[in-house]
DNA sequence: CAAGCTAGCTAACGCTCGTTCGTGCTGGCA
DNA sequence: TGCCAGCACGAACGAGCGTTAGCTAGCTTG
């Protein structure tokens, strides 16, 4: 049986850590704000993690491949593109709504991951967008979708979610499924979705 | 006349600091760093800038100002609103392709602004916004745009010029007008313009 | 009750940071 | 030609960084 104060724990000090590197960003945090944060020194924080370091390598590579795994899940090959789509970026807009400081942190502290994590954070991003523009593509060759440039757009979509995590608030006066959803119409009316 | 080895000025140790902040970010980057780039020692630096904190100071309050003054110099009020938006966005996306570096520093290191300077970059930005906003509520209003939430889509539109930045290359097959072209179409698209 | 392990603590490390000081070279002007 | 201002420099600063080592209190287990 643990300790009835069993306080600290690899899981405890990853999620201190998350809140404030979204907040402060990784190189403007300091191991010792995450212990602060969690009352605690700072070297007690190095019998739950490794190094500093760790813990942005296991927050990005936690979320993007948390990324892939849900385009895969969502969209069906047997689909039509504009369900494909929908579902594609709905599921994707609603993880940046719902997990918001893993987002914020993927997106701004990827420059601050060294090799060979940074690779293949980048290979795992690109397969991402590849996934996502080859929908568009067979929109577009369809009939489905009008659309000049499928890279562009594709972009496009990707960034629009994305942004979502930086000016949502669980507070305000849409859920995140709301904006899932308005967003993912966004979407389709960027390809021109008929 | 000026020597000829008149290799340090202010405008220069700003540019090398902005390409800097650009790539590793603001707390990423080191003053060492930003001498370095230059051929020269630390401290030379301070002949030409006050701090580093101030470098950061100039380049937001620069770009936040300049973003302001585009708005207002090619929105006519006398126009429809769908050419006001798309007048806007063609013109925010502009920048964000041409001065990239400036775009990424001030959406990434803004929360390493300290006050006043922070409460100011926040109040130009919340500007913008309602500007932007604006029109697309009078849009709305007139029926010439269907959409559900005007801010949102306010939102949306915002931070997809912003994305450009993340993406664009000089010498990629698109031209930045092609690019501020085709995302003032999305724009359009997004409110739903008739 | 004794042994051993877990985990937080103090202290200290080597390092890098942003910044200041005082010196001395150098180029422009009287 | 001699003076002066500008500016790059070496040296050094105090502070803070991430991290390690060694101690010890207290819980778990036999």
């Amino acid at each position: 049986m643990r300790s009835v104060r069993a306080t600290l724990t690899p899981d405890v000090v990853l999620d201190a850590a998350l809140t404030l590197f979204a907040a402060r960003g990784y190189h403007g945090t300091a191991v010792s704000e995450i212990a602060t944060t969690l009352g605690v020194r700072t070297p007690s924080l190095y019998n739950h993690m490794g190094s500093k370091h760790e813990l942005l390598r296991t927050i990005v590579d936690g979320t993007t491949a948390g990324v892939l795994a849900d385009f895969h899940a969502v969209v069906d090959p047997a689909d039509r593109p504009a369900d494909q789509l929908r579902r594609a970026t709905r599921t994707y807009a609603c993880r940046h709504a719902t997990r918001r400081r893993e987002a914020l942190v993927v997106n701004r502290d990827t420059t601050s991951l060294e090799e060979p994590a940074f690779g293949e954070m980048q290979a795992r991003r690109r397969e991402h967008e590849h996934a996502l523009r080859a929908v568009i593509t067979r929109g577009v060759a369809a009939g489905e979708f009008r659309v000049g440039a499928p890279a562009l757009a594709s972009f496009a979509i990707r960034e629009l979610c994305v942004s979502i995590a930086r000016w949502f608030t669980d507070d305000g006066e849409l859920s995140a499924d709301a904006v899932a959803d308005q967003y993912s119409r966004f979407a389709l009316r960027i390809v021109g979705s008929t």
